[in-house]
RNA sequence: GGGCGAUUAACUCAGCUGGUAGAGUGCAACCCUUACAAGGUUGAAGUCGCAGGUUCAAGCCCUGCAUCGCCCA
């Protein structure tokens, strides 16, 4: 499997296919259904069958694959459960645009034809987002996909179903409901996407019965006047305080309506006179409900006008509005019509302009179970991440509406409900029934409409596990430890899992629920095709590789802000696997055997730095990965890895490696580097799993897959190896090497000359320090020489650099631009003297000595003692420059 | 109309229970130094949207305002 070496650069796609293969072979995404290790579980949020990958996706698994494989490297079993959704209307309308192509409609094929052919799509290119999602490295358990139309979770959909309908949860009734004339079908009021649009708002003269005056309404949807049943009024506006008339003529119909008062119509919008249309407007069905009035359907289901629309029937509804309209102005009735921004539903499948319309259908009585719901979150029982989206949820659940479950499709859970054309008898069963429980008739008709998609994603954590059978799976792996998803689905779906959940399984289906942002453009416009800003995550992959995205997405993916996403982003990240490659590239030059045991006592103070840097930076992707803080971690492993690792370290263990210190320091070195680098592959893994199992697989320290190995620095480990004061230590020499780099850079001297630095310190410890690492500084800060000095012996012509307590003089020897000198020394002066004034401020500040915490005084008092000693020296330092000049 | 969020370097964003403002990109200078030019070293750059308030101390807490975005009606 593995080679012994590293090309020159990292190709990510053939090495992607080749890993995610000997994975899947090897079962490594495995779950075992009973196992003595501890359980994390994650449900997939499954996408639609017909879906194609999109950025969304991608964060969204990518977040839910670290977090599993982060849980595998502590040992966990983990159960990533993957699988697809049906998809009702949205499956429906592609299959329907399929049969389109060859001239057929679904009503010349007929529904059972029908639904084999949908059968017969999702096997050719149902699968393919699956696909996608493996591309991205997601590591979910496979072999136990679910569809939500697969037997098993039709099974536990009927189930659900019959029990509410016994307990009275599940109730048909003729409503008002949102209607989509395309799809022809009834929409729950979440699927209607309102948009904001230029309209019309017509104000049109009522006359009255027996006067030419009459009542001007106002309404943006003319068309819906011939469905008109009242006009009213608020009983307290004074414009129609001596309004004698009860009744008004409905124009360009024969029809006399009464008029109605209500103190629910607004005295400030329009003309203060209300049309009533209780079959195509929702307050207006609640208002004719309260005012008996009758429910008259104008608007047919496709869309076009019924009888009561008299010689507009049969007319489109936006040519009715048309043609309406022109009819009003010819009879003198429109009194004017004036431009608005309404905001417009439309069906969230097509795009087509809902009609609210009166229809039967069948609904959740949604109150009980939202009570549940809701207290679930509010005991803490589930905790919604990050917390502010707790209120939103609450909000929604406790202003919550009967939910409309039946869809005029054909593809989808049909109604489990039958009706005896004999006696009327309704029956509802968990098995067919052949006939009549009452007069025993076997003519009995099933409810030709369909279930919501979202009843049966409702299930999903618990139907995809084996319920209503008590499997091993449930009882290992639910509830669930966490759901990862967007929050434009926290109504669709979490807050029905979690209604679902507490009902039937007494237990929430998750502990957390993880809401992430939503992937926007790098200008944080909302993708989308017409605006034609859509990145598409396979491209990216294709040309920057999955680790590189990841990465990217993993970064950005911070708490409670959207992801701005643009390839730029994604290429600067490519350049980090590249580091690391070349890094172990560097490293595998250099270690060949296997030898990670590293004794603690035998090594130097900077592989003792870095071994302390690495258990911090492990804890901290720890935390990152546990606390959702994605961002976070992949800062703190990027930081670590470039910064100190290569940017440092690599750099300083180079004379050991290449043998200049003896073999003893050699091997020791070889060990430390080995160690680190598996455990930076090892901490990366969760993000970038392709580019660290193709290292890891060549590094001849380790053994088998990255995937098997345990997470570094345990509790006990982190406590050997996490050492402050070194880190402290290595702090100093690292600034003091910085200080003559920056010397060097400022005094435009070429990184090919050596140069002589003396140092000045009174510092017992800093001298120790310097001393011990003295051929790291010499190497790093590329010197001749670096001997310490006396303060009666500071050289003449030097340039200087002040670290700690300790002066580093740079030698010049008569090359020194003084007036580059002074005048670095005087910013720095500057800057030091402004830094010492604030300190001196809060100091000498009685309140503040007073009142705040004696830690805090102490820390100012330190920091106080530094800035001085540092004032003074630069003082000197300036002092003597200027002398010389 | 109700609710939520944002406003910090040129750009994109971090910033914990209040305690001297950080990163990446970009920019400038120098460098092909034997893992890496997809690189190295060094540097410049911020009135933390505005106005008040609380506090010894405010980017952070409170109030108001402005601008932008999202969700629900």
């Amino acid at each position: 499997m593995s080679s012994d070496h590293l090309d020159k650069g990292y190709e990510p796609s053939c090495i992607e296919k080749k890993w995610y293969t000997y994975w899947l072979d090897n079962g490594f995404f495995k779950a075992e259904d009973k196992s003595d290790k501890k359980a994390f579980s994650i449900v997939i949020p499954p996408p639609n069958v017909t879906g194609v990958l999109h950025m969304g996706h991608a964060l969204n698994n990518v977040i839910q694959d670290i977090m599993c494989r982060y849980r595998r490297l502590l040992g966990y079993n983990v159960l990533w459960m993957p699988g697809t959704d049906h998809a009702g209307i949205a499956t429906q309308n592609v299959v329907e645009r399929d049969l389109a192509a060859k001239g057929l409609t679904r009503d010349q094929i007929g529904r059972e034809e029908f639904i084999k052919h949908v059968w017969k799509w999702r096997e050719k290119s149902g699968g393919a987002i699956i696909n996608q999602l493996k591309r991205l490295g997601a590591s979910c358990d496979w072999d136990r996909e679910r569809f939500t139309m697969d037997e098993g979770l039709s099974d536990a959909v009927r189930k659900v179903f019959v029990r509410l309908y016994k307990e009275g949860l599940i109730y048909q009734g003729q409503y008002i409901i949102n209607w989509c004339p395309r799809c022809k079908t009834a929409l729950a009021d979440l699927e209607v996407e309102y948009e904001e649009e230029d309209g019309y708002l017509y104000y049109i003269r009522y006359p009255f019965v027996n006067r030419k005056q009459g009542l001007t309404v106002a309404t943006t949807r003319p068309e819906t006047m011939f469905g008109d049943m009242a006009v009213a009024v608020n009983p307290t506006d004074k414009r129609f305080k001596d309004l004698e008339e009860k009744q008004i003529r409905l124009p360009l119909t024969d029809r006399v309506i009464p008029i109605i008062k209500d103190d629910y119509v607004d005295i400030q919008f329009g003309t203060g006179a209300l049309k009533v249309t209780p079959a195509h407007d929702p307050n207006d069905f609640f208002l004719g409900e309260k005012h008996g009035l009758e429910k008259l359907k104008v608007i047919g289901d496709d869309g076009q006008m019924l009888d009561g629309a008299g010689r507009f029937s049969g007319m489109d509804r936006f040519e009715c509005r048309k043609k309406a309209v022109e009819a009003l102005i010819e009879q003198g009735l429109l009194v004017k019509k004036e431009p608005i921004k309404h905001s417009v539903g439309n069906c969230y499948r097509c795009r087509t302009v809902v009609e609210p319309s009166i229809s039967k259908q069948w609904f959740v009585k949604v109150a009980p179970l939202a009570k549940k719901a809701s207290d679930a979150v509010r005991n803490g029982r589930t905790n919604i991440i990050p917390d502010n989206w707790s209120k939103t949820y609450f909000e929604w659940m406790d202003n919550i509406r009967d939910w409309c479950i039946s869809r005029q499709i054909w593809w989808g859970h049909r109604i489990p409900v039958w009706k005896c054309p004999d006696c009327g008898q309704e029956i509802v069963e968990e098995i067919d029934p052949s006939h009549c429980t009452v007069c025993g008739s076997s003519k009995l008709v099933q409810e030709t409409d369909v279930l919501d998609t979202w009843f049966s994603s409702a299930l999903w954590p618990f139907s995809t596990m084996g319920w209503p059978e008590n499997t091993d799976l449930l009882k290992t792996f639910y509830p669930t430890n966490v759901l990862v998803t967007g929050f434009d689905i926290l109504f669709f779906w979490v807050a029905r899992m979690m209604m679902m959940g507490t009902y039937f399984m007494d237990e929430v289906p998750f502990n957390d629920v993880y809401i992430h942002a939503l992937v926007r453009d790098e200008h944080g416009k909302k993708m989308s095709k017409s605006k034609g800003n859509v990145i598409d995550p396979l491209k990216v992959i294709d040309e920057y590789g999955a680790d590189a995205f990841r990465f990217t997405l993993a970064a950005f993916a911070a708490q409670g802000r959207d992801v701005k996403m643009s390839e730029s982003r994604v290429e600067g990240y490519r350049h980090f696997v590249n580091k690391l490659w070349n890094a172990s590239r560097f490293a595998l030059m250099h270690i060949s055997v296997k030898d990670t045991r590293i004794d603690l006592k035998k090594i130097s103070l900077v592989e003792k730095w870095i071994l302390s840097r690495c258990a911090q930076t492990s804890l901290e992707v720890k935390q990152g990965i546990e606390n959702y803080k994605f961002n976070e971690a992949a800062s703190a492993i990027y930081q670590f890895v470039w910064h100190e690792f290569c940017d440092w370290y690599l750099e300083t263990a180079k004379p050991a490696l290449y043998e200049k210190e003896g073999v003893q320091r050699r091997d020791i070195a070889r060990s430390v580097l080995s160690k680190v680098l598996e455990d930076i592959l090892i901490m990366l893994h969760p993000f970038m799993p392709f580019v660290t199992e193709e290292i890891y697989s060549i590094l001849p320290a380790t053994n088998g897959s990255v995937m098997a190995a345990a997470y570094p620095y345990n509790e006990k480990d982190y406590k050997i190896n996490r050492n402050e004061a070194v880190e402290k230590d290595m702090d100093f020499i690292f600034g003091l090497i910085s200080g003559i780099r920056n010397i060097r850079s400022e005094m435009n001297i070429q990184p090919s000359m050596k140069i002589k630095v003396l140092a000045h310190t009174a510092d017992g410890k800093e001298k120790i320090l310097i001393a011990e690492n003295k051929s790291i500084i010499a190497n790093l800060a590329a010197l001749e020489s670096f001997y310490f000095c006396e303060a009666d012996l500071i050289p003449p012509s030097s340039a200087s650099a002040i670290i700690g307590n300790t002066t580093c003089f740079v030698l010049l020897e008569g090359v020194i631009e003084f007036d580059k000198e002074i005048i670095k020394l005087e910013k720095e002066l500057e800057k030091n003297t402004k830094e010492l004034l604030t300190i001196q401020k809060r100091l000498y500040n009685e309140n503040f000595l007073e009142k705040a915490p004696e830690e805090v005084i102490q820390k100012v008092k330190d920091q106080h003692i530094d800035l001085e000693g540092k004032n003074n020296k630069l003082k000197d330092n300036l002092e003597r420059i200027q002398k010389m000049k």
